[in-house]
DNA sequence: TACAATAATTATATTCGCATAACTAAATAC
DNA sequence: GTATTTAGTTATGCGAATATAATTATTGTA
């Protein structure tokens, strides 16, 4: 009955919204060409943000493997964007830091790939609270 | 006033999408290990779905090169996904179709991809019903 | 007919991300 | 105190995607 959801609305919400993030608005070489970097890079800078990280959490994080992290740490160690310390709990870690220029570059990456598409910015006000509201709960799985 | 966006709440929804397609329901690597080849060659196929394309219209499509198109469209010919014939209006052109086993794995694909996420599923009718038609008004930018 | 433009291919090089094995240094367990 | 585990690095190779130049075949045009 009505716990039933309608099948054909889900698969045209869902489609509506992989197609507008991913075909639409898929900012992910603006981002890389503006940086300079790979978008993979641009992605550990923006794990950084959140604070200090050890190469193996950076490597969970990024899903990738500890070798390459290790080159792509390097990288960005050359290009100013990191430092690497060594941990004063661990001294077998260590710990990768965003300078201020990496800091800039990572925000830069934030408010290209946050700003959000012409039409969002035209919705009815009634319509982006419910929206908000929506998007909110389907965030974090019920 | 009421025409000035609550750009805070634009930045919530928009973020929230973007999470929602790319980090919480990204299928791209399940749908390139399903299909044994890269996500590049799955986007192809899905391409191909809507009717044959020359190398041209192909590399158009892919925004990738002519030379790269060629490698490809080798590879998928190989893997017996893709034919590769003369078009009759131009000879210089060539159309490139799917076989059904190249239909076929593109529909897998297209499967894996529109799998909604579960919160979704779990939407108020309402609530979905509101979505469907937001989404399309935003799919469509105005 | 000669010349320019277009579609596709071939060849070559480079970067990026992934994978594996071998190694060093430090911490932990027995 | 020796053995094992863990963090990170080094080395090597591979496949995918990008880029550029050169070539062939065909079409369109002066």
């Amino acid at each position: 009955m009505s716990d039933t959801p309608d099948q054909e609305a889900v698969a045209r919400v869902w489609s509506a919204m992989y197609d507008l993030v991913l075909r639409q608005e898929d900012r992910r070489k603006e981002v890389a060409e503006t940086l300079g970097v790979s978008f993979f890079r641009v992605k550990a800078l923006r794990r950084l943000l959140a604070g200090p990280k050890t190469m193996r959490e950076l490597t969970a994080d990024l899903s990738t493997d500890k070798p390459y992290t290790t080159l792509m740490v390097d990288d960005l160690e050359q290009r100013g964007y990191v430092t690497r310390s060594v941990s004063p709990d661990d001294r077998r870690s260590k710990i990768v830091t965003l300078t201020p220029a990496g800091t800039a570059a990572a925000e830069a990456a934030e408010r290209i790939l946050a700003r959000p598409p012409r039409s969002m910015l035209a919705l009815d006000p009634g319509d982006l609270a419910t929206l908000d509201r929506i998007m909110t709960s389907l965030r974090t799985p019920s």
